[in-house]
Order: C-alpha cells, then structure tokens, then sequence
DNA sequence: TTACCGATTCGCT
DNA sequence: GCGAATCGGTAAC
C-alpha cells in the first residue's frame, strides 16, 4: 500500500480533506500496531478561516501547522483530550485537516484495550479525541512527519471512497456557512453538535 | 500575572 | 439531554 508524499498533502486543506477521506493511519509504538481507515475530517485554512489555530499569526502551539505539509500537529483541549490534524498548504502557508473519526481496521485487541469505555468496535474511534486515544497519539507525536518511511505514525492511501458527503464544522461557532467538514458513510462517523454557547453554562 | 474558555467525552437523569 | 472534569493558550489588565 502506498505511503502519502508531501507533495500529495501540499494543497489547499478542503482538496486535502477530501484526499484523506478513506486513507489509512497507522500508528505503531510498543505495544503493537493500530491502524484506522478515515470516515471524517474537517478543513482548517489560516489567514481568512477565524476558526483555524493559525488565524491569529504564529504561536509556539500552532508552530507545526506552518511548517510542511503531512506533519502531524497534536493539541491538547478541554484539559483532557489530544486532537490530531494533519498540515496541508505548502511550506510556509498554514492550513491543516482536523482528523475527526474513523474505523479500526488493524490492531483491534490493542484499540479496546486503550478505549475500554467503547461500547461497539464502531466506536472506538469515534470522535477527534478517541481517535487519536486507539492510535496512542499525544503531545509527543507533534510535529512528526507521517510521509517518513519510518515514522512512528504513517499516513497510506486507501480504497477509492464512495459518496463524499459535507456539512459544517463541529464546535465551531464562526463559519458556519462554509462545509468544510466531509465524511463518507460509516457507523463511525461522529454526531454533529453545533458550535457556540450550549454546554458551558454556569450560573 | 490573571482570567476566561475551547476543533470533547463521559456518566447520570 | 445536561453538566462536570480539567489545563494551557491567548488576551487583557
């Protein structure tokens, strides 16, 4: 199965997105190999996109997403969870795909293991921060180049998807007119909730 | 230096 | 369907 090359990630984050749709991630680390075929991801463009890390300059946390494409940008919400994003644009240009959710489709004993909460094997990654749980990824997989031959994380073309279906972002609360978020059909795809105000409210 | 709040998930009602 | 848990980046004081 062929690998992705940075040339193939160094386009615009939606063209992107759509590429990854139906690509497989594969993660390995001590303790075995998972790998995921890709239902869901989201497009995130610096400069004009308000709702992209990047929209407001450079920062030590955003640093990766302005480097080279198919680099491995990890960060760290809600003071528990580790989302992952894969850099897109070309070098110097920020944009990246929020990776949302996916399919296990290697290293199943491994997956149930890391997300034990799972009810269904179709929900083991279902959701940015349970996807990057069955792969194991946290802070220490930033900045890692998934188009390396030997690279702890590796991104690898998959089968030919279907029907490529849109919609808007989760969580956000700007932009909501551009659907900018693609999935194709899968019992893995995430629920939608809308971004704004809604579960954060203290009197 | 401090305060606010988010690209979420889970458990309980 | 709703609220809590939890912490680092960013902006404002």
């Amino acid at each position: 199965m062929r690998q992705l090359t940075r040339d193939d990630l160094a386009i615009d984050p939606v063209d992107a997105a759509k590429l990854l749709l139906g690509c497989e991630l594969e993660s390995r680390s001590p303790q075995g190999i998972v790998r995921v075929r890709l239902v869901e991801v989201e497009a995130y463009r610096g400069g004009d996109d308000p709702a992209s890390h990047c929209y407001r300059g450079r920062t030590p946390r955003n640093d990766v997403m302005f480097g080279p494409a198919g680099h491995l940008y990890v960060y760290f919400v809600y003071g528990m969870h580790f989302c992952a994003n894969i850099v897109s644009l070309t070098d110097g240009v920020p944009g990246a795909v929020l990776l949302r959710a996916g399919e296990v489709i290697e290293g199943l004993d491994l997956a149930r293991v890391r997300r034990p909460s799972a009810r269904s094997d179709s929900e083991l990654a279902k959701g940015p921060a349970r996807l990057t749980g069955v792969l194991g990824i946290d802070r220490a997989q930033n900045g890692v180049d998934l188009t390396a031959p030997d690279a702890s994380v590796r991104i690898y073309q998959g089968d030919p998807v279907d029907e490529i279906r849109s919609g808007p972002r989760v969580g956000v609360a700007v932009a909501m007119d551009v659907p900018w978020r693609f999935w194709v059909d899968s019992p893995a795809v995430s629920a939608y909730r809308r971004g704004g105000k809604r579960a954060r409210q203290l009197s």
